[in-house]
DNA sequence: GGCGAGTCTGACGGGTCGTCAGAAACCGGG
DNA sequence: CCCGGTTTCTGACGACCCGTCAGACTCGCC
């Protein structure tokens, strides 16, 4: 899905010029963990590179459009988690094989909190470039939890009142969500294997209908 | 919470100083709706009012100190949905009561949403400010929550595995996300009434451990 | 070494930031 | 109703950032 890089005025670029994109775009990310998103300047990324302002702008042509393309990144990365959707849930390893799953994706989460984060609330503002890169990362998990949740109806386990594709997207976004709260729970003396297991049982029980 | 307001050097305002704050924030409210949080400057906002910059900075050291003060009145409302949770989630109008909760936290987020994205955004970043508001926020929520969990697992409704603050968390998390996918959900033909049904049915299950 | 395509940047007009000092609006007392 | 003091607002300013050129630089190739 990451394309070929091309500059701003659509010409293709050489190894060079790839290289120069490329520290721009780790220094994006660099200060956005460390300013966040509202104090992220053009002339801060130059300055972190070494290198002009005009030299940005033939990359790019704002901020926001560096992090659009991390994000993209970043969400090629989900596919990683996706194997791991195959797996039954309802035969005895199932529990196992949701912790594994939940494991992956907050390991996942943890990785490009900073920039997930940034798309998510572009996203949400209305911005349809956002929008479709975060759709895009969701369509690698939600269609295979669906299915799981109408089996389950089917087999008669779970209530029809549910809709498969809203409780599917309210689980990952249940997920998703609760990986910001990791320190707050360790304050509270939660711990990671805690979080991972409390999060796989509620995941197992809600999509398969399975409880105990 | 929200307090008698201050300008910037910590002076008592008048009735008339009040006004004009008032007015920069329903205008950096509004801007935040339309342009999103990256693209909003004080001279947007002065503009809007009518004003000059430096009235601006009479009141707020800078957008974001203006974004927090909308964040802490936002935060105040979310009082009006706790009485909700006193009602019983067991007895035989459990899933109306559920219903009624999950509904009023969904007009309570539709109503604030522009602001608490950012005031999540800026928490999830790190800003002690925006944490501290969102926390506020939650203790009006939570705590009920894992009351209520706490209760099913004594009932042997709900199995032990689950740490009962890390789901209250979790459940909270998932409405509130959620509902920002509204939009989304509507276009694939999901109601408003079938999206608080499920989310009330998958709360239900998930808080008092009862199936079907 | 010279050439040309590709890459980088100095410099600039235009705009925003944040801060004053002083102008304007307000208000209570006479 | 006017005056004087207080509160509130703003014009103007230096500093800095934005986005854009034209031209300088780099590098690989002949």
């Amino acid at each position: 899905m990451t394309e070929l890089a091309l500059a701003s005025d659509g010409r293709v670029i050489g190894a060079r010029a790839q290289r120069t994109r490329r520290r721009l775009l780790d220094a994006t990310a660099k200060l956005l963990g460390e300013r966040g998103a509202l104090n992220l300047r053009v002339v801060d990324i130059t300055r972190e590179v070494g290198t002009s302002p005009a030299t940005f702008y033939q990359y790019f042509s704002d901020v926001e459009e560096a992090i659009l393309v991390l994000a993209d990144e970043a969400t090629d990365e989900i596919v990683a988690v996706e194997p791991l959707l195959e797996r039954s849930w309802t035969d005895t390893d199932g529990l196992a094989n949701v912790d594994a799953f939940v494991l992956a994706l907050m390991e996942y989460w943890e990785a490009h909190s900073v920039i997930l984060r940034v798309r998510d609330l572009r996203a949400e503002e209305g911005d349809k470039r956002f929008w479709a890169v975060r759709t895009r990362g969701y369509a690698a998990i939600v269609p295979a939890l669906t299915t799981k949740i109408e089996e389950a109806q089917a087999a008669g386990r779970l209530t029809q009142e549910i809709n498969p594709y809203a409780a599917a997207s309210a689980a990952m976004a249940m997920l998703e969500r609760l990986f910001t709260y990791q320190s707050v729970f360790r304050r509270r003396g939660v711990s990671k294997e805690a979080m991972t297991t409390t999060l796989g049982a509620m995941l197992h029980s809600t999509v398969t209908g399975i409880t105990g």
